[in-house]
DNA sequence: ACATATTTTTAGATTTGTCTAAATATTTAT
DNA sequence: ATAAATATTTAGACAAATCTAAAAATATGT
């Protein structure tokens, strides 16, 4: 498989939401930033490769083979993330770039024993979990905080709202990436919530907490 | 750079011997696993990007601007290396495919971090020396055995001759890489050796000595 | 259901790095 | 010094991945 091959086979894999789901043209042409026509045609290619599905006007699929490559390069992906930021001191939102040229590295055995060398690790600093060798997948143990039980204590790993006005908020708040965060209680009237950060007590709205995702540690 | 660009770079530095000395088209093409007519090509590219100074049927060199270049890349490739034997238990031989991969990935901090997660090592495993951040270099620590002082003792890195004869009379008297060796004479006669390989001594001619690296430790 | 808007595909061009075959320059041998 | 051998470059073609512009298919609104 070629870079541009790979970058399309993820590309495939994240828009389908993990059950496969068919994804448009228009939709992976934005992902890969490129435009609609040339994905027609690398989506011919795969799908003569047998990599995926593709049906003209309908739009594409990963076959099995596809989905073991696109897993494969999900494992490489997290497993350099893993490694970026425990043994080479980058922080959560560094690792993304570098992590994206490592995944398309080859070699089993530099997986193989990264994977030892950081033993085992099930979830990248994100809380996405890591495919296992043979594929297999644990759920995920990122959650958004209105998801997350009361009492609950997690580390913040990133936002779905990512717009400037509510990094803005998050600054303003002092709510950073790499928080650990205490879910004490949730207010019936509006579904707000009270939670600890450090020492401080900070009151959040519902909106808020449904953009912010932990990884749970209690 | 691209991928392309940067092996035609590293190629030419290898040949240039250190002292940038020019380098035919046909040696590059030899190297690259590539036709002189490409070779043509891609140098007169490299000229105009003002990375090598290239003169119609008389040879290329790298400019200034090049060699840094080319720097960078030595020093990528052999902190991998180190990388690879000492956190991911890659043994001696196994190392170069991988490094060539990783060498073109492209982050500064990566390669600080790197750095500074090995400690900082001077050379890679094969005795080659590292260059600093800054391009400068220490000494190859590598010498040919003939070139070692009586008395000192060094470990088995690399063979200058690769051939299966000589590769086999070094399986057959059980000499392999990562061996420590102490050259303990020399015989005027013939400038044959005595060496001892953890509790052996051996008795190797002179042409063996003058093909076995060793990277000296005392 | 029809016209309009959107999405997708096709056709043809472009760039990068490569190739083959032929032409040209350089080196070597006598 | 000249012929033969070798090395290098040029010219033209090709594959991969992309692009633009135009055509075709699908979806949407009233």
């Amino acid at each position: 498989m070629t870079l541009s091959e790979e970058d399309y086979i993820k590309a495939i894999y994240h828009l389908g939401k993990g059950d496969n789901t068919i994804v448009s043209t228009n939709a992976l042409a934005e992902m890969v930033d490129t435009k609609p026509s040339s994905v027609t045609d690398m989506v011919k290619k795969l799908s003569e490769k047998g990599v995926a599905n593709y049906k003209p006007y309908k739009g594409v699929n990963l076959s099995e083979y596809g989905q073991r490559i696109a897993l494969s390069l999900v494992r490489k992906h997290r497993l350099w993330e893993v490694f970026l930021v425990e043994k080479l001191n980058f922080s959560w939102d560094e690792v993304h770039e570098v992590a994206e040229q490592l995944e398309h590295i080859k070699s089993e055995k530099l997986i193989d024993q990264l994977d030892k060398h950081l033993g085992y690790p099930e979830v990248d600093p994100h809380g996405d979990p890591i495919p296992s060798k043979s594929g297999e997948f644990k759920k995920a143990i990122k959650k958004l905080l209105n998801n997350i039980p009361i009492g609950s204590v997690g580390v913040c790993v990133g936002v779905k709202d990512s717009s400037p006005p509510f990094l803005k908020f998050l600054d303003k708040n002092k709510i950073a990436l790499g928080d650990t965060i205490l879910v004490i209680d949730r207010e019936e009237f509006d579904g707000s919530y009270n939670i600890k950060i450090g020492e401080r007590i900070i009151h959040i709205s519902n909106q808020i907490a449904s953009n912010l995702y932990l990884k749970i540690t209690e």
